[in-house]
DNA sequence: ACGAAATTGGAGTATCAACTCCAAAATCCG
DNA sequence: CGGATTTTGGAGTTGATACTCCAATTTCGT
């Protein structure tokens, strides 16, 4: 990669770049398998011997998708989390996820959770690699978690770990649900209840 | 259906019944388009001529194994909650759910679950069948809810319709984390912290 | 500008999976 | 038992898809 990387125009750069996001749109709006090389090409414009001398195959391709949706998503998600000044914070949180889903019509949910339903019992280095993202996205929100605690908003006894997890889940299954329903409520539901659970953990503010 | 259910032997059965199990089989342990027709043929023991006498196509089959998970599911959920006596047989549910995970080696995930996520953007028809059995799961755990805020044991200004999708949310979400991370432990985590708010939300009985 | 290296175009191939067809065998019902 | 019906076996066809190859062109460092 690195040597590949090294000898790469910005020309051929621009041109990798495209069929990667000519490929994760379509991984997400059809599935992996679904998806087609002949589709990318048509895309993101290019012909078959450029997509090949990008991409030594469709693995690779899917790897590189892999690691560009969960920049996407941890970018994001790094924003709104990295400053949970007030519990109402988290509500904005939910408020970016909504849209953002709704924006899409619900199609795809969640651009990691969909590959990882897709490639997890087809290919394991796909699933290790979607497994190092969750985790990451994990600890961004528990580190928004432990950084309110530090702040007195969150009782001192709560497990800002296990709370992650939790979220996590109820972000996931919420995308799911409203992806298989086509309806943004789901997910707002889900979040909302767990951010519910937190406020029921929130120590009053006076001592 | 009817007219081709009608004119069915009972070794006609056993061969169709052997067909769908096999299929579901191969489909959560492998995704819906990874597993081929000579795949389910081969696991089933039969050839090609019978698969296509029974089913028209792989769409077919797609829709047999969607109502034979749904029916798998919902009976076993079913059995657990409708009666959820005190808060601790929420326990006994969430043992249930990370048992069978933990027999699967958390291969697979939630047999709904992964086949609306395979098939929600590629087959419309199989996702309104999906959210139709997500909304049929739903009610067996509002109901649940619901029967519990009868009898007191959660408080009266609890909406149990959200709560239910929450908890959904949760167990979906879950299942995901864990397949992915090949980790039981993330579901259990996740279903544990909806009872957690559930148990915060539990009025003392004594009034 | 110039040569080496990267990039691009498009025709072509090999494989695999879904599906078809027809005749033989087993099964059911009166 | 006997005839109609259902069920089964297996070879063959069609279409799609991942991938290859090589020559032409553009880009980059000096």
């Amino acid at each position: 990669m690195t040597e590949i990387a090294r000898r790469l125009t910005r020309k051929g750069q621009a041109t990798r770049d495209r069929i990667v996001v000519a490929a994760a749109r379509l991984m997400l709006e059809h599935g992996v398998a679904r998806t087609t090389i002949e589709d990318i090409q048509a895309a993101a414009g290019v012909s078959p011997s450029q997509l090949y001398h990008y991409f030594p195959g469709k693995d690779a391709l899917v790897t590189a998708v892999i690691d560009h949706q969960t920049t996407q998503v941890l970018d994001v998600h790094q924003d709104c989390l990295q400053r949970l000044d007030t519990i109402d914070s988290l509500g904005r949180w939910r408020d970016v996820m909504v849209n953002i889903l709704t924006e899409m019509q619900c199609v795809g949910g969640c651009p990691l959770g969909s590959l990882a339903s897709d490639l997890s019992e087809s290919d394991p280095v796909a699933r290790t690699q979607l497994a190092a993202a969750f985790a990451g996205w994990q600890e961004l929100i528990r580190q928004g978690l432990a950084d309110m605690q530090q702040r007195g908003e969150l009782a001192a006894d709560a497990d800002p770990g296990e709370l992650a997890v939790a979220m996590l889940a109820a972000v996931q299954g919420g995308l799911l649900l409203s992806q298989v329903s086509r309806d943004p409520a789901p997910l707002r539901i889900a979040v909302d209840t767990m951010i519910d659970h937190l406020h029921a953990l929130t120590r009053p503010a006076v001592p």
